[in-house]
This record gives C-alpha cells, structure tokens and sequence, in this order.
DNA sequence: CATGAATGAGAGTTCATTCAT
DNA sequence: GATGAATGAACTCTCATTCAT
C-alpha cells in the first residue's frame, strides 16, 4: 500500500513540477508562446513525458486555472475573519491588489487570457472563481445590511467593485500606465484605491 | 513633385489595404491567429509584399493600435460639445461602452492585448492614446472645478473611473461573467453604470 | 508438471486475449492504425505487458496472419463432405465470397496487406495457407479426373479459379468498384459468379 | 509573357519532381511509411517546400493516382487499333500484366491501396479509371456482337475478366505466391493466363 | 513594385519500445 | 508477471521572413 501511495505523491509531484515550469515560463513569455516542447525543456523531459500526465495542452492551462483560483481563493481566507463588513470589504480590496502583483501571470490566467480552452464550466477553476465572486457578493450584501452602504442591488454593487477592482490591476498588469510619470504610477494604485473607498463611504 | 505625390499616396492607400485587412481578419479570427499570410491572401498579393509596406509583424500591430486610438478619439469628440461637464462625463461613459461593443478587436488591441510589441512610447498609438485620457482628466476636473464632483486630485479620480469603465468592459469582452445567468447578465452592464455614476454623484 | 501446465495456459489465454483485442480494433480502425497502446487499452494491461508475450508489433500480426487461415479453413471443412466434384468446387467458391465479406479484416490480412512482416515461410499462416490451397488443387484434380472440367494442369486452373476469387472479392473490399452505380454493385458478385461457373462448366 | 510560360514549366517541373521522389519512394518503403519528411529529403529540399506544391499528403497520392491511371491508358491506346476484338481482348490482357509488373507502385495506387483519401469521385483518377473500364466493356460487347464471346451481359463478363487478371496480379504484387516454387512460379502467371484465354474462347 | 520560391524553426502530438522496480 | 515511467524519433503542418528576379 505504501508503494501505491508513493508513486500517487510522485505523480502529484511530476504533474505540480510541470505547472509549475509551465507557470514560471508564463513570467518570461507570453501566453501562446508557451509551448509543451519549452516546459519539457525547462524541466529536462521529453516532450513525450508531459502527455504521461496531462491529455493535452489545454489540460494544463486548465489546471494552472485552477490552481490559480484555489491559491486566491487561501489568499482570501483570512480576509473573512475580520467582523466589521466595510473593513473586510476594504480589506479585501487591497488583498486583491497585492494578489494581482504577487502573482500577474496566475492573475493572468484567471482574468486576462482569452479563455478557448477554459470552456468546460464545470471545470475546478470556474467553481472556485465563483466562489470568489460569491464571496464579495456577501460582504456587499452585509454591509448595505448593516446600513454601511447605502440600499442598492448587491449583486450589481459587487460587480462594479470587481470592474473597478480588475480594471486598475488589469492596466497595470497590461502595462497601460505608461502615459503617467514613473513616479506618478508609483501611487497612482494606492491613491486611486482611496479614493474608490471614499466613494462607497460617503454616500 | 506630382510623381512623387502621387506615389506616397499609392503608398498610403496601400497600407491602408493591408491594415484594414488585419482589422477585418481580427473580427473573425482571434489575435495571434492572424497571419501575415492570412493578410496577404485576403487582399491578393503575396505575402513578401506586405513587407514592402510593413517592417515585420509587429509594426502592422503598431498600425492598427494607432488606428484603433484615432478611431476611439473621433467617436469621442461630439461628447465634447456638451456644455454641463458632469452631462459630458456620464456620456462619455455611455460611448465608451458603446465603442467597447462595436469594436471589441479595437479595443483589445487597444487596452488588454499584451503589449510586447507596443514598446516604443513615441507610437501614433500611444498619442493618441494619451490624448484620450488628457481628455477625460480635463473633464473630470471641469466638474470639480464647477462643484459637481467633490474635491480630489482630478488625474487620480480620471483613473479611478477609466478603470472601472475599462474593468466592467474587459471582464465581458474576455468571458468572465459566466457566473451570472444569461438574464442577469443582459442589464448587468447598464445597471452596474448607473451605480457607479450614483456612487460619484453622490459624494 | 500441473503448474507448469497451468502456466503455459495462463500464457496461451493471454495470447488469445490480446489477438483478440487486435482482431477486434481492426474491425474498426485501419491496418497501420492499430497501436500497441490501443490493444493495451482494451485489454486493460499496459503496453509493456505485451512485449511480454510478443517479441514486437510484427509477431502480433504473424499470430493474426495464422488464425484467419485456421479460421478460414475451419470454415471450408464443411466443404469437403460434399460427394460430387464439381459441386464441391462451386460452393467452396460461395463459401469463399461468403467469408470475404463476414471477415473483411482476417482477409485482408491473409491476401491483401503488404507482407514485410510476414516473410517467415515456416509460419502456422503460411503452412494453413498452403493446406488451404491444396484443398483447391485437390478438388480441381478430382473434378479433371472424374471430366467433369477438361484435361488441363490442375494447378494452373486452381491458380487460375483462386485469381478470379480474390480478384473480385479484393476488388470489392478496397473499394473498386464505385465505377458502378449502387444497383448494379449489389449483384454484380452473384451475376459474376454464376458466368465464371458457367464458363468452367462449359468447356 | 516567356517568363510566365517559364514559371509555369518549372512549377509543373517541381510538382513532377515531387511525385517521381514519392512513387520512387513507395519502391523501396510501403505505403503509410512514405512521409512528407521523406520525400522532401529525397530531393533535398525542405518539407516546408512540398506544401507550395501540394496543398497536403493527400493530394500528392490524389495526384500520384492521376497519373498512374493516365500512364495505364496510354499503355493501352495502342491495343485499340487491333481490329479483331477477341485478339484486342487478350492483348489487352497481356498489356495488362506487362503494366502491373512495369509498374508495380503504379499498380498499387490504382487497385490496391486503401483508398481512404480517395474518396472524391470526381478526382482524375477515377475519371480515367472509368474510362479503362469503358474501353474493356466496350471490347467485350464487340466480341459477344461479333459471336467470339458467348451472349452474356458485357458489363458483367467485362467485370469477370478484369477480377481474373486484378486477383492474378495483385496476389504476385503482395507476395502471395509463396507456396508455389520458383520454378512454379515463373510461368504461372503465363499459363494461367492462356488456360483463360481458352475458358473464355472454349465456351 | 511585386512576387515566387524557399526555408529554418517550431508547433502539438503519437508511437514502438525499453527498463528498473 | 506486470507495469509505470520514460524517451527518441517520427509525424503533418504552419509560420515569419528573406532574396533573387
């Protein structure tokens, strides 16, 4: 029984040691420049061995999708501890933003890429996105509860907290700031950040 | 110096061919789908042509980026002859979604295709581009100036909203809004706009 | 003695299951189409398994090659209960079209595909296919000797009858006959048949 | 309007040079064996060439199936100035068999191969195909009009003779003469033949 | 000005086979 | 006896680009 549990942790291990050459080159390259011969190469198989643990190429763009989703989702966790609803909103905002830096490329994958491939909506990554969406929808919905926002449908509140939310982080990652001086878009974020909070509070 | 005229013309019309042969092929085909072949066959002349016209694939992307801009900047300017500056801010908006819709591979081009190849700041694209965003921010502080927005740094509060709009109009041009029902999603983008020019009325 | 019995028979079952895997893909897929994985599949054991009870992909085939000509020959046994010659000839020519098209895949392996690997003259398929062979020879002979077909060298005619066999049936199975219309496909064997028994008869 | 006559040549030139490369190749290697890859090292070009010539595989054996059967008419043309029809019909036999040993490759495309790729009726293989088939109805209904050939259904009879000769040479093409000696073997083929000739004029 | 011809590089994928366990 | 893991070699095909003409 042991063995069969080792070779299952190394075939874990194989499949985490592909995503993770496959994500690491994400960094250096683009999307559709990632190609099944470069992972193998990073990680010094053949070709022939990525296909012993995933079917295709778009099963490890699903993958990276989920893993993606899953690590945001840990990240997030801690979040729901807090108790005042606003502060946990907030607080989920800048958690949002520092996710997005920590890590462009899953953020990428999540938000960015043009998703052919990520079609299958039962699919891990979509499950654990909408949980995520859900998530913010419950906060929002707290906090007109609790009369720290004003009365309004909270699933379109929400919504427009992610646009706003995924818009900032998107240009940045998209590199469309170039228009701002270094040091402009140095707290351009932070800023811009304040004053979306302040939005939703004085109303 | 007709000749030479004439020939400059020719010389345009021709760049003109090709571009809005790339342009059309984006409408059908996705981004890195189109092929300097593909561009070539379209408009019936052999691929080494197009490099009679265009340096290399790139400069054709920086083309049509340039484009999109002077596109998006021309859709823009009757808002300009709004007189209320808050009036002009909501309708700009309103057009931006609207530009979003009508022209998705513009606006890809313009605000969420990774932009390796869109280095160089001095680019017609990246002009005009600013000239957009110089726009909006002059607005924005017109309805500070006047009172119809609160007091707050006018660049920062332009990015806030550009942010939002280009973050609610991504998420739907890449499919990410699966998680609403078709019904939901429908009146999810009007109605997400009207919140947000509430939440800035608001304040 | 009792196990090593039982071993050689675990060994003969195992042989008999992976033809059978291989027979049966054949039905629906090609010659060349058929892969070492895919009768590994089917049989549920890994590919490696195989080469434990056949030296390589060839030696599959040969294996193949001998069971179409035992199955083949089983098939004629019958035949040769019949009393008078010449009826004996005729309806081994029937029982002969009959197989062809019950066992596309066995006959094209016993007459048609290329034979590269089936160079081995000692192999079971080529010993069963000469038996099957002289069968013919022997019916022919009897039929010259009892004047029933005239005086000529019995082998030759055999020859002679076995080409204008395979010929049509061949014909039929690699798909040569679309020159004639649906209708006249149906029945052109049959008619064939009966004018080349005739021609036989009327010498 | 030398020079587009010139190109033309040299393009029907390399298009020659490709097929001769690949039935050269068929030769020595089987069927499926025979690669792009193959043929392109053959004549030192590189694979990539092949596809300004043909638009895939499948079109060079469309092409190679073509020819082949033009060769095989052109073959024939002569036989047709034979004025007495029984004697046209057994040269034409023995053209037949001159052909399929000249060119047993050639042979192979036409009657032998699997013919999934040639699926398109309308492709010019088929079309001369018929026509060969039109020319030997065609000579034995002149044989039975002329009382050299019993009265019989010429369609049926033509496909009866063609069946003979087609099963005759393709079991000498795929090696299945093996259980005839090599002395045997030698002039099977020939004696068959005239015992045919004899069955068909005896009746 | 325009292009036909050519190609090196590379894509995703599959295969028969080997070998340590 | 059985296999999981691995691979080298091969496949068809597409691409951006160059260059002589």
């Amino acid at each position: 029984m042991g063995v069969k549990e080792r070779k299952e942790r190394d075939r874990i291990d194989m499949r985490q040691l592909i995503l993770d050459s496959a994500h690491h080159l994400f960094l250096s390259k683009g999307f559709d420049e990632v190609s099944i011969r470069n992972i193998a190469e990073a990680i010094e198989y053949s070709p022939a061995t990525i296909y012993l643990y995933f079917k295709d190429k778009n099963e490890i763009f699903h993958a990276l999708h989920g893993e993606a989703f899953k690590k945001f989702n840990e990240y997030m966790t801690p979040v729901f501890t807090i108790k005042d609803p606003f502060k946990r909103l907030v607080t989920m905002g800048e958690k949002y933003i520092e996710f997005t830096f920590a890590h462009p490329k899953y953020y990428t994958i999540m938000f960015i890429a043009e998703a052919p491939m990520l079609c299958e909506e039962s699919s891990e990554g979509w499950i654990e996105g909408g949980r995520a969406l859900e998530g913010l929808e419950s906060i929002v919905a707290e906090c007109i509860k609790e009369g720290q926002l004003r009365k309004q449908p909270a699933k379109v509140l929400a919504f427009t907290i992610w646009s706003y939310m995924h818009g900032m982080c998107s240009l940045a990652l998209r590199d469309r700031m170039k228009h701002y001086t270094e040091e402009e878009r140095e707290h351009m974020i932070e800023k811009s950040f304040k004053i979306f909070v302040q939005l939703l509070k004085n109303q």
